[in-house]
DNA sequence: GAGCGGCCTTTTTTT
DNA sequence: AAGGCCGCTC
């Protein structure tokens, strides 16, 4: 990285002057004032690529190594685990002193631990399980047919669960929140909400924001507990500041209450996380709250290209409720950046390919200097796809996540009732796997006797024999469920966790069960599954003083980002959202059409926004070099030509700085397509392009089947699915992959 | 009455 | 890829 180097030193004694120069030597005149500001609030607005991570270290290092403060006083706020190991590291290089003690780490991290400790007020106890996302909603889809009294059509699962996540990121009360958006909240919600509460509670578990939520609760209902952690963490560091909510806010406002040294640093043109509650006014507002706070402003960068740049501002500023700012670089202008515009995902995915392997013969690149990202994790199919078939190794970050595979989660279940025998949820996934003929009725009417009895539905399982409805043979299989449940929870606690979880698995028989499957499928289960295995014997390795309970909850808040490794030398397919942080020499921003825009007027309508935020993610000055955007529907509809959002992009744009590429966008339309390949025989098997073809009302013959017409295409790569109506069959899905169509008409 | 298997739909983004 | 829904079977 090419920084500046510092050339008017400030005056001061040589002690100070050796330290400036060890410690402070790779900062300019801005980012060295904003490390040396440790007292009192401040607020660092650092644009993209402006050293923010490096201020944030920095500042760290400054107070354990000049003001002499204990590492145990500083709690540093990030925004991914994967950023607060990587600024542990970077801490421990710059002072190289001990930094043990020192709290860092997200949000929920951070609070989990002081829970932990102290929530045994609260309630809980301190193995309380932490519920994902599928978790929640299995609770709530639980209460709602419990209920019974609400017409199941009328409300959605998803639909409350995502509005309750809201209330508590917002931090208000139903009846405040009423008042701001008339008509969010009704008695349906206000009823399933006080369940969800209840029945969490009764679980003995906390949802992602309950870390946050009952902390607040913590600290209001015990004001020596506050008391405590205030006086304890002496300095706050927030990163990613724009992208707290107002719930996170709270909490920083109470813990910073006593000594009022909290160092924020945030970008408002990288907010984009609104959709979860981040809440842009706690960056324009922290001001008034802190009005003897101190305002940096880091806007010389030292990432990108002055084109990428130029682009970049060319679109936020078009951004409403925006700090003005405009970064500059002392770096080249570079190339222009490239606007292609394609017919349809295939047309941009071999784009892509093009622009690697020539940019590898050209320049000498590897294939980790290029980073493609996307909107939705979906997208990656099309690409993945084809970067397999032209050779180029790539990994995918994120897509369906490691945790939340089915197999992981069944197994991780088994582990969080051992440790947490009153989570039901998690015993209603095991409770059948592997099957033991009970099902969901079953479970459900002991569930019912749990709460009419007031016990968990651990305690009801073991009193099965007084629930009249449930026959005989079933009692049978919860009763031999419960003696294997309470053999391992004595187990635990006479064995280590390191050959606990291989002997469950071999009990439970999994292994071998998807051994007799034999398929493709059952294959990457049971590696995933010793994948796990694996995993967890590394983390008792690395940290041999944890235990089980510290395992699950380093599950359950980790994130997919967490395990990027830099090392491979593979193409990184990742999404926007994910991709905050990294930056790569080549990034190519995909489906932009589909993705962009049309997010933002959808957001600006959900939080209430008057008027539209277009949010062009800045992400995109993470390319260092070279920035490649396409436009190109992810799942364009047969008749759809249009291009919307790319003619208003390219309004927004200054255009002397992109180059357009929109070859065949106007001599190939889908339709003039169709009429050239008429009645050729399309090669499923080794063309994505040809699957693309396939239109309804085309009429087709299949090898076995005869003559039909489509109905409809569905899918995407390998996935891709022609319901075709046969004129002796009826109705047939094929999977286009696997067979050759000739196209009639 | 319950469980189970097959078929269909649906999926932003994440701690 | 996994959950919802439906119809089949015990």
């Amino acid at each position: 990285m090419n920084c500046v180097e510092q050339s008017n030193e400030t005056k001061g004694s040589m002690a100070q002057k050796r330290d400036n120069i060890t410690l402070l030597r790779n900062l300019n005149a801005e980012q060295r004032k904003a490390v040396e500001h440790v007292d009192g609030p401040n607020l660092i607005l650092a644009g993209a690529g402006s050293g923010k991570t490096r201020v944030l270290t920095h500042k760290i290092g400054y107070l354990i190594e000049r003001k002499k403060s204990p590492p145990q006083n500083i709690l540093a706020m990030t925004f991914t685990n994967k950023a607060a190991n990587e600024m542990k590291e970077r801490v421990v290089q710059l002072i190289k002193g001990d930094i043990r003690g020192l709290w860092i780490g997200t949000f929920h991290a951070n609070f989990a631990r002081i829970l932990r400790k102290n929530c045994e007020k609260l309630g809980y106890s301190y193995n309380f399980a932490i519920y994902d996302e599928s978790d929640q909603l299995s609770l709530i889809k639980a209460i709602i047919k419990d209920l019974d009294i609400l017409p199941a059509s009328k409300v959605s699962p998803k639909g409350i669960h995502s509005k309750i996540k809201f209330l508590k990121n917002a931090n208000v009360t139903f009846d405040e929140f009423e008042k701001i958006y008339q008509g969010y909240v009704d008695e349906s919600l206000r009823l399933v909400y006080s369940h969800y509460t209840k029945r969490l509670k009764d679980n003995n578990a906390m949802d992602f924001e309950d870390l946050l939520l009952k902390s607040i609760e913590l600290f209001t209902l015990f004001p020596a507990v506050l008391a405590y952690y205030q006086n304890m963490f002496r300095y706050l560091l927030v990163d990613e500041y724009q992208d707290t909510n107002r719930l996170q806010y709270d909490l920083l406002k109470l813990l910073s209450a006593q000594y009022r040294n909290i160092s924020v640093v945030g970008d408002d043109d990288q907010s984009i996380y609104q959709w979860r509650g981040a809440d842009i006014r706690n960056i324009l507002e922290f001001e008034k709250d802190f009005p003897e706070c101190t305002i940096f402003r880091l806007e010389q960068n030292y990432r990108s290209t002055t084109n990428i740049l130029k682009v970049a501002h060319s679109i936020i500023s078009h951004n409403v409720h925006r700090m003005d700012k405009e970064l500059w670089t002392k770096n080249d202008c570079g190339e222009k950046i490239c606007l292609k515009i394609a017919t349809d995902a295939y047309e941009e995915t071999n784009f892509i390919i093009q622009k690697i392997e020539s940019e590898i013969q050209l320049n000498q690149r590897n294939f980790s200097d290029f980073a493609i990202l996307y909107r939705i994790n979906a997208q990656s199919r099309v690409i993945e796809m084809a970067l397999k078939n032209s050779g180029i190794n790539y990994v995918i970050i994120g897509g369906v996540r490691f945790y939340a595979r089915k197999e992981i989660k069944d197994v991780l279940a088994y582990l969080k009732v051992l440790v947490n025998p009153k989570d039901s949820i998690s015993l209603r996934r095991i409770i059948n796997y592997p099957q033991r003929g009970i099902g969901a009725a079953t479970f459900e009417k002991i569930e019912k006797y749990s709460l009419q009895k007031n016990i968990s539905v651990f305690e009801a399982m073991k009193k099965i024999n007084e629930i009249d409805s449930i026959s005989q043979t079933k009692r049978q299989g919860i009763s031999e469920f419960i003696y294997l449940i309470e053999k391992y929870l004595q187990l635990k606690s006479s064995i280590s966790t390191g050959e606990l979880i291989p002997a469950l698995i071999d009990d439970l028989g999994i292994l071998s069960d998807l051994k007799k499957e034999g398929t493709h499928e059952a294959y990457n289960r049971i590696e995933n599954i010793r994948e796990l295995m694996f995993s967890i014997n590394e983390f008792i390795k690395q940290n041999p003083e944890l235990t089980l309970e510290n395992y699950l909850e380093n599950v359950a808040l980790i994130s997919d980002i967490d395990s990027l490794d830099n090392k491979a030398n593979a193409v990184s397919l990742i999404t926007l959202h994910s991709a905050k942080g990294l930056e790569f020499p080549v990034v190519f921003i995909t489906g932009l059409e589909e993705g962009l825009l049309p997010l933002a007027r959808q957001m600006a309508y959900e939080h209430g926004l008057e008027e539209e935020r277009r949010l062009f993610y800045v992400g995109v000055t993470r390319a260092k070099e070279k920035l490649y955007l396409s436009a190109a529907k992810f799942r364009r509809q047969p008749n759809d030509n249009s291009n919307g959002s790319v003619s208003r992009f390219l309004n927004e744009i200054d255009k002397s700085l992109i180059e357009i590429d929109r070859n065949s966008y106007h001599h190939a339309s889908p339709a003039s397509r169709d009429t050239q390949t008429a009645k050729s025989i399309i090669e499923m098997e080794n063309s994505n392009q040809s699957t693309a073809r396939l239109k309804p009302g085309m009429l087709v013959r299949h090898p076995r089947f005869g003559t039909g017409v489509i109905r409809k295409v569905d899918g995407i790569g390998e996935e891709v699915k022609a319901y075709i109506l046969f004129e002796e069959l009826g109705e047939k899905i094929i999977k286009v992959k696997f067979c050759k169509l000739e196209i009639l008409s």
